[in-house]
DNA sequence: ACGATTTAGTAAATCGATGCAGAGAGAGTG
DNA sequence: CACTCTCTCTGCATCGATTTACTAAATCGT
């Protein structure tokens, strides 16, 4: 291919000035139609490409594009319904303003990381053109955050409820209206399933203490809390957030000698997971051991799980109004959410 | 905000000239720690951003990022397991080598689109700060496959056996062997469900021509011929490709006086929708009426629906090897599909 | 017909960095 | 000591467009 002709190559052939020709793509109304048709003439003659969009970008300082940041990695990612919704929800606000969305996975931040890994997948944000970001499960203090503010890129969150743009819920109120309705439903040991952050190869207990995600912390206080203090609640984890890790983290749990009457799950997919550990052991769901969600994605409802529903196709909308919308100023939006009780839930069998 | 600090301010600032300070980011190798650390020092006291990305992005002409293209409106899309699994597979490959993955809704070409909603779209593609494109759903003749074609960027499809660089399955292959297997089981009278690429008020019968996208042709015709010369095959859709769009089709086809024994569907989504319809009518998938589905994916297991696989993830990572790997040479890549017989098809009762 | 405003188009500066050829300093060699 | 290498670092040109301020010509109102 011939170095490709640039939009002085199309001006000295159309007889007008650079500017000009930028103008003929971009302000139409400046300029005779007659010019302008000229140019678009010539400019297809020499197999002009249109303005290149880097260096458009550079010079009117705007990509036309917002990222998501996203440190599950995709395949995981795209694998859960609940990131699926945030994604068409931001999406929705993305096409309307005819902006793309450029997808950015980072490894996740942790003990264990691989620096150099890290170092460089922090590169490629520093290498994304976009005008703002948003971020999907990325934990405070993830370096990632730093390159960002430090960029000055407009920013918003949608996980954590620390200063800066935010679009959160409850977490602790929301996990507090499921040990609630446990309670009333008289069970006092309960499991929480929650997503470790990482592969691990064998299920088991954890700690508060070793639970990377914050949120996860912060529903699993929320549980303690609405359950009362006469309860027990346990935590477990079977890996990442997937059907698989559920199953295995409800099977050990279930295994055990003090077998709890509810399981609590950190997510719908891994409750699914937790569903399918119960009835393997022979169990129905709802009638022998409890088991709770959050998220309700739409396979909540057929499969009767009850769950906390949180707007997440919503919560997508108003990060990309946060970004995309310059009328939109709100620094903190709190996402109402609801406890939906369906039938994988029932009082305790002594 | 004060106008942020340049490459030129740190340098200045930390007596060495632009280049080097560019080096102590780019090529940490190519100068001493000393000066190196004295730099990074100074730009952090500077509160400088670290190079500017669309800057860089035009002087060493690379994006760090593919886009790809979609057609489907985006909240459709990712409702779709379909096109969520090309995704994991793309952005699979893509973060193996730390690159962007830029997700740009296009709105359908048609007769009836509105042309300046098409023009403006199509201006996403042109500013779009890419090093390559993958298209999926875009169908042949869109105006945004010339745009792309002009910018000379590395293109893949993802769709239609037409030239240039290509992962296709053989559609017409696939279906004639549902088309085999329903014959087999004696059925003549077969409704085919396809993705009417556009929002119906009423479900309906529609002919060949009618059909938007070229694929949902050839599989139709793959399923005429699968089925012989005897057979009948009408074409039905209910709108976009989604559960409630088959089933408003499926509803249409059964409630005709002349019922088909089989509903072929153009995707398993589709095909979700029309077992829901059978079901209502009080009949059993499979035993009264068999439906077939086309891709496979995860749920199609759970629900025993007849269906061709295709490797949808691995076709998610051909594209992105063709357009990131620079030594994968191959033009045009077709990848396997299977009939996986499941309980929704089954002879037809008299 | 006169000054005021609009319209159509231009020149020059600028966006912020990177690639490349080469210069100077010190080290190694015979 | 002269010579060639390495290793660091510099200077300049360049990537390709957009913006801003400005001019010349055309249009307008009275």
């Amino acid at each position: 291919m011939p170095a490709s002709a640039t939009m002085k190559d199309v001006a000295a052939a159309a007889g007008v000035s650079p500017s000009t020709v930028s103008n003929a793509y971009n302000k139409p109304e400046q300029l005779s139609a007659e010019v302008r048709h000229r140019i678009l003439a010539k400019a297809r003659e020499l197999g002009y490409p249109g303005p290149d969009a880097a260096a458009r970008s550079l010079r009117s300082r705007r990509a036309g594009a917002i990222g998501l940041l996203l440190t599950e990695q995709l395949p995981y990612a795209f694998s859960d319904p609940f990131a699926v919704g945030l994604l068409a929800g931001l999406a929705e606000v993305a096409e309307r303003t005819r902006t793309g969305l450029l997808l950015i996975p980072l490894p996740r931040y942790d003990v264990g990381t691989d620096t150099d890994e890290l170092r460089e997948s922090v590169e490629t944000v520093r290498r994304a053109v976009v005008d703002g970001i948003a971020a999907y499960c990325v934990d405070v203090g993830h370096p990632a955050l730093d390159v960002i503010a430090s960029r000055g890129l407009p920013f918003a969150h949608s996980d954590h409820d620390v200063p800066g743009r935010r679009v959160v819920i409850d977490e602790v109120g929301a996990t507090h209206a499921v040990g609630e309705h446990l309670a009333r439903l008289g069970h006092t040991n309960v499991a929480m399933v929650v997503d470790a952050g990482r592969a691990t190869d064998t299920p088991g207990e954890i700690t508060d203490e070793t639970v990377l995600y914050t949120n996860a912390r912060l529903r699993a206080k929320g549980l303690r809390e609405g359950l009362g203090a006469g309860a027990r609640v346990t935590l477990v984890t079977g890996g990442h957030n997937s059907v698989e890790s559920g199953l295995a983290a409800a099977e050990f749990v279930l295994d055990r000698r003090d077998r709890p009457t509810a399981i609590a799950a950190g997510g719908d997919v891994l409750a699914f997971g937790a569903m399918q550990a119960v009835r393997r052991r022979g169990l129905a769901p709802g009638r022998d051991i409890s088991v709770t969600g959050f998220d309700d994605i739409p396979a909540a409802d057929a499969a009767g799980l009850t769950t906390v529903r949180q707007p997440i196709r919503e919560k997508g909308r108003m990060l990309g109004r946060m970004l995309l919308d310059p009328t939109y100023t709100d620094e903190r939006v709190v996402l109402p959410t609801e406890l939906v009780i369906r039938s994988s839930t029932g009082p305790v069998r002594n």
